[in-house]
DNA sequence: AACTAATCGAGACGGTACGTCCCGTCTTAGA
DNA sequence: TCTAAGACGGGACGTACCGTCTCGATTAGTT
């Protein structure tokens, strides 16, 4: 779905990087005021000043537009924090989440994974593209704090990343509590808790 | 389908329970076997041998039918299944959820959080009636755990509820793994391991 | 198109005979005002406050719908004019003919003749429903004049009729000329000189 | 519409005539197997293996372009037949017209009088280049004939002219019989019963 | 031989209309 | 009075074609 590096620009394809970037902030701009499903492809072509086959042709449908759209949004910031110690950059992870799910991500992400319900193709794209590097980041991370020997080493890493990330989807799109940074800071404690090595904890507790 | 006595029929009346009946008969049919959104109101109609009207008279919209369809399956079902100890009952009624996502249920469940995304009515209605009364459940359980000495009186019962059940639904919404037995073990166990207390937590596992 | 009787009114039907003539009269207006290409379907729609579904469910295509228009505007004026004799009527049918096409009906019968060009199916509907029955008019007259004595026995009927109304559509199509009154009654009179018995040929000049 | 002379060719200019004719020659093929309407201009222009841009280049619609494919055929069949008498040239010019509106060129000419009702351009154009030099040539014809004793002096050239092509192009366009010998046989002969002089008709008819 | 300027094939582009689909309401005849 | 059937107004969809615009490659006359 666009990934291709495309250096020649041979015949055939869309000329003007202009149109796609005038495409996705019209996307942005509309899908995050007025929501995904209030937005039709022509209000988006229109935003954009721009035919809609002209939308079309790069993208198959409203989804898979939007998710470019989200991707292009905080693709520049998808670099995990940086922290001396493992658990400070995870615990800044959670954070940064956070907060991007506050923004218009957050009506993004939702409309995405409530539209991935219907649509198979977008499902895999979306585990594909926006879960699985943030799962692979946090993974990563936990690996690390076990060998800081912050985490037990019989941690279950998939688990684990699911009790972290479950319950901040599950609030995103319930909105049976907030995400704010006393729930973060609850969701962490508990967390170390239950996965903490004896000597470590101590020391990481923020 | 029509083999109810109800025999006094006063006109101006809804005529028969029975309509209602084959109405989420059908919805319930079609809507897990092939979606919500692939799914149309006309079908649904025609599938239960009634006029549009009739549907509509009834339900405001596809989501509110759909949500009635859900409750009236697993109704019965929601009983919080018995045991001694609250710990216990804990566990049982995470299997018990696994079990209902597995089936038609999960196909309602994700239609319904994926409509109630760009549908704030049905957000609540959702919320209000199939959240918060499973949520309650499970926070009496934690409450009388805690009663019980198997977990430790600083929890914060809303994030644990979230700890047990987020993880579960973003799994179902995502797809990034399994709900499985071993999935749910490892889920609970890592789940005591942070909020058992220190007498309780070696009686309880299982 | 729309010749079934239709009395009992059996479900599954087009319900209101209201939109169907609102439809009808805001194609007539439309078109007739800024032609047949540059209305569309939505203009029409809208010009009758109907869905589109509404006058798709009724004609096919814009080109049956206006044939249907042109059908109803002349329907009640089709009767050919009376008179006692046959060659009287025929030269009135003329000069009734033209006035026609000088009116909204010329756009009309210029639009679908345009349009039957590349739609076969249209060619057979416009020769059955407007060319038929004229002919046939036509050549009851020219057959009428034979029996009254005034046209020579020997005439070829159908190029009799391709004589009068030829030259019509001619003008009427092309523009080498215009369609008023010197006009027909040059064509008349040559058709005349060509076709008159000896005996009656004297009688009948107008 | 393409009519300069050309001798110097700077650069800058058209550099193929060669290009010219293979787009006339795809328009000619593909219009008068599929039809005008049913070709796109992008087809022709595949069809000639040149680009839309040259096309548009040379002309400015598909009408246009279809119209030069029509003259650029039958141009050099145009001449027409010579004969002795002007009525023997006359009868031999209807055969010849029929014959040209039985190939390919009876659908141009369809399509583009179709064209024509909606586009006031070509409607001039189609009259300027395709009819109004035929019909000086019958005129020319008739005139000769009047001089040569076989028709009356006091014919209306004009509607004579349109006696003689509006049934031909009645047929064409409307289909309501064939364009055969025998019609234009009839269609002579009462033309000349019609119009002869009264010394010359019995030595004319063929 | 190198330069240069317009044309070339290919096709993207903004725009308009098409004909289909579904929603939630309204209408009809019949039970 | 309510029902089954389905027509209705509205609006989004995704496609097709128009006539214009853009791209890098080509080519033919000039230097």
């Amino acid at each position: 779905m666009d990934t291709s590096p495309n250096p020649p620009l041979k015949p055939g394809r869309p000329r003007s990087e202009a149109a796609r970037h005038a495409i996705l902030r019209a996307t942005l701009d509309l899908v995050s005021e007025k929501g995904f499903r209030a937005i039709s492809m022509d209000q988006i072509a229109a935003g954009a000043g721009v035919g809609k086959m002209t939308v079309y042709r790069r993208w198959p449908n409203k989804a898979a537009l939007v998710m470019d759209a989200l991707l292009q949004l905080i693709g520049p910031e998808t670099a995990f924090p940086a922290a001396e110690r493992a658990l400070h950059r995870l615990r800044a992870q959670l954070e940064l989440q956070a907060r991007f799910f506050l923004g218009p991500s957050g009506t993004l992400v939702r409309s995405l994974l409530a539209e991935a319900q219907s649509d198979e193709e977008l499902a895999q794209a979306f585990l594909a593209r926006w879960i699985a590097p943030r799962r692979a980041g946090v993974i990563a991370i936990l690996r690390q704090a076990v060998v800081e020997g912050d985490l037990r080493p019989e941690i279950d890493l998939e688990v684990a990343t699911d009790q972290l990330y479950g319950p901040i989807y599950y609030r995103l799109l319930i909105g049976s509590g907030v995400i704010d940074g006393a729930f973060l800071e609850a969701l962490y404690r508990q967390f170390l808790q239950g996965h903490a090595s004896v000597v470590g904890s101590h020391k990481i507790g923020r």
